[in-house]
DNA sequence: ATTACATGTAACATAAATAGTTACAAATAA
DNA sequence: TTATTTGTAACTATTTATGTTACATGTAAT
């Protein structure tokens, strides 16, 4: 089991338009820095356009931001792309047995555990945001200077 | 998305284990509990057995657990049901492309971000034992008492 | 208006993982 | 030797992620 690969994705395009404020973003020349099918960026862009991270509108090439790079946490991103219900980080098993004693206190009891572990998760997102990637993708790329060729 | 229930029908197992040490916990016994079919347990079992948090034998019935239930805290669990590799709670995109800023550099800013909210997560599991759910689970019962019947 | 082009979506194709099931070999105790 | 249980292989069904083709719809520019 994996967090899907969309939360990835999602960070990699928010990255990419603050980076490249000023060009217009097609989702074609978006898949190609991702390396994948421009119906998965449009897909993942329209999941981002539904939580208010980005503009997008059809038949106007390019998508924007919606918010200065620094007021998107990776937290918006992780729940925009929906890669994990509300509740659901951790799955149940269902109907576990009432006539027992285990069986029908178990879920009660694992409720709050599985919440704050999955609250811990959140609030580790909630602590970084698009700039401090972005920022860190700039000075990685300051650090091995004179090479860095550009296609896109 | 969501994190296998393998999870949590491994803290079910060892709590049953933990609150019938008197009895004979055979996979058929566990399963009525758990409501699913044997198979499932045993192999569930062999799992927690493998990470030493349970004996069993071959050809002998039923489990037990090999540690105090306040020596195995919930990752133990976590990790011995593999429900999650190593590093690997977040998905990446593979291979973005490496003739762009972004996708050149996107995978190394990305990764210590992605280890840190997974250790956040772990860190959770890892203050709870299964000592607390069972302790959790007996207090539910009281609170209802009276009306408990136990078929297991 | 027509054209060119981009977005938005439906529909489908794999592929991988989960969960369950049947069947049976191997181990053990009585 | 017999009955019982664990350990596993093999198979099915279901779900989800990801990618792909195809096309309708919206927009700007000619």
């Amino acid at each position: 089991m994996s967090i899907s690969s969309r939360f990835a994705v999602g960070i990699h395009i928010l990255s990419l338009l603050g980076i490249n404020q000023e060009d217009v973003n097609t989702s074609e020349y978006i898949a190609k820095s991702v390396n994948t099918n421009p119906v998965v960026i449009r897909k993942i862009i329209g999941m981002l356009k539904k939580a208010q991270l980005v503009n997008v509108r059809p038949g106007v090439a390019g998508a924007e931001l919606a918010k200065d790079l620094s007021d998107i946490t990776l937290l918006d991103v992780y729940k925009a792309v929906n890669v994990v219900q509300e509740k659901d980080l951790f799955g149940r098993h269902e109907s576990p047995n009432p006539s027992c004693l285990v069986g029908r206190n178990i879920q009660t009891a694992i409720e709050p555990l599985f919440s704050s572990a999955q609250r811990a998760l959140e609030k580790s997102l909630e602590n970084v945001t698009i700039q401090d990637v972005v920022s860190d993708i700039l000075k990685q790329e300051e650090s091995v200077a004179g090479q860095n060729q550009r296609e896109c």
